[in-house]
DNA sequence: CCTTTCTATAGTAAGTTGGTAGGAATGGTA
DNA sequence: TACCATTCCTACCAACTTACTATAGAAAGG
């Protein structure tokens, strides 16, 4: 039985378009300039075609994504891929990276014995910016990753769940 | 509107079980010892007795807190609040502290151009993890945070949105 | 004009969230 | 013993989200 109802929770949309993403960088560099066509991607990546579809409507809305239609159309990365964060990604496909219940971190305000939490929820999303907004398309795909999350990873307590 | 999508979520849940701990922990400070009733906890915070109800039935399953019932029953806190981490509370209310479309990080497999993604999720939850389980209740009330968390807030970008 | 491909809107089943309602069980007190 | 306060438990609910599917349309290229 699957639960998902972690505090973090990355979807199917962000998983599905990071991929999707990954696919469109490697063609980049192998095959620049050319456009990849949505079943493709599908396939390479077994994604429903349909719901990529969406997904990559939503990229091309946030402006990450160039397509063109038409027998030679597909689909390409609108800046390179050194320049596109994976929270660029999930800002695009799931809107802003943290909430708490509904409001911002930043907007909540917290009275006596309380009055320090807002500095928890602060912290928690400064902490996964400075993985998400420092992690570019590229590294993901080239597997090079900058000094803090090596740190992060090579932690063996990293890998193990709680 | 309120747009609750981010991709980290804290709920009303973990908000208002927060909140209760904060009183609990409070009240031990203050009059050791002694049983704080939900209704009190409820008019402190604004929560909604009932539903406060039932999260506190939860954070005693998860045996974060002791009950008594009758007239003179209330919550206390099982342990120190210095031995409850955020994260354990966290745990307790909505489950594992991540997960990735309904899956631990962990077990997802990746190929091809997406061979490298799972660090990413990995990282994300070690770099929560570094945040919330290194903060306990006691921190927060007192507002004595770690040097890694003191680090993070003093970054002006913290408190600005995205 | 015809095929291929993306574009757009709508629908939908299952699950989650944030509650509410009502009563049973239990502990203290008279 | 009776009584009362309080927690404990089950069930219910409306609104929303997630992960899709369906269908029709619009554009690019030959």
């Amino acid at each position: 039985m699957i639960r998902h109802n972690g505090s973090v929770r990355i979807s199917a949309k962000v998983d599905y378009g990071m991929r999707a993403l990954l696919q469109l960088a490697d063609s980049d560099a192998t095959r620049p300039g050319e456009y990849l066509k949505a079943e493709q991607i599908a396939e390479a990546e077994d994604i429903p075609l349909k719901f990529l579809e969406g997904i990559l409507r939503q990229l091309r809305l946030a402006d990450l994504v160039t397509t063109r239609r038409g027998s030679e159309g597909g689909y390409q990365l609108s800046h390179s891929a050194e320049s596109i964060s994976v929270a660029d990604v999930i800002r695009a496909l799931d809107g802003p990276l943290a909430d708490v219940r509904g409001f911002k971190p930043e907007d909540l305000i917290y009275e006596g014995a309380s009055e320090n939490l807002g500095e928890i929820w602060i912290a928690l999303r400064a902490a996964m910016r400075e993985v998400l907004e420092k992690s570019s398309i590229e590294d993901v795909r080239k597997g090079t990753f900058n000094e803090h999350l090596r740190v992060l990873n090579s932690n063996p307590e990293a890998r193990k769940r709680r």
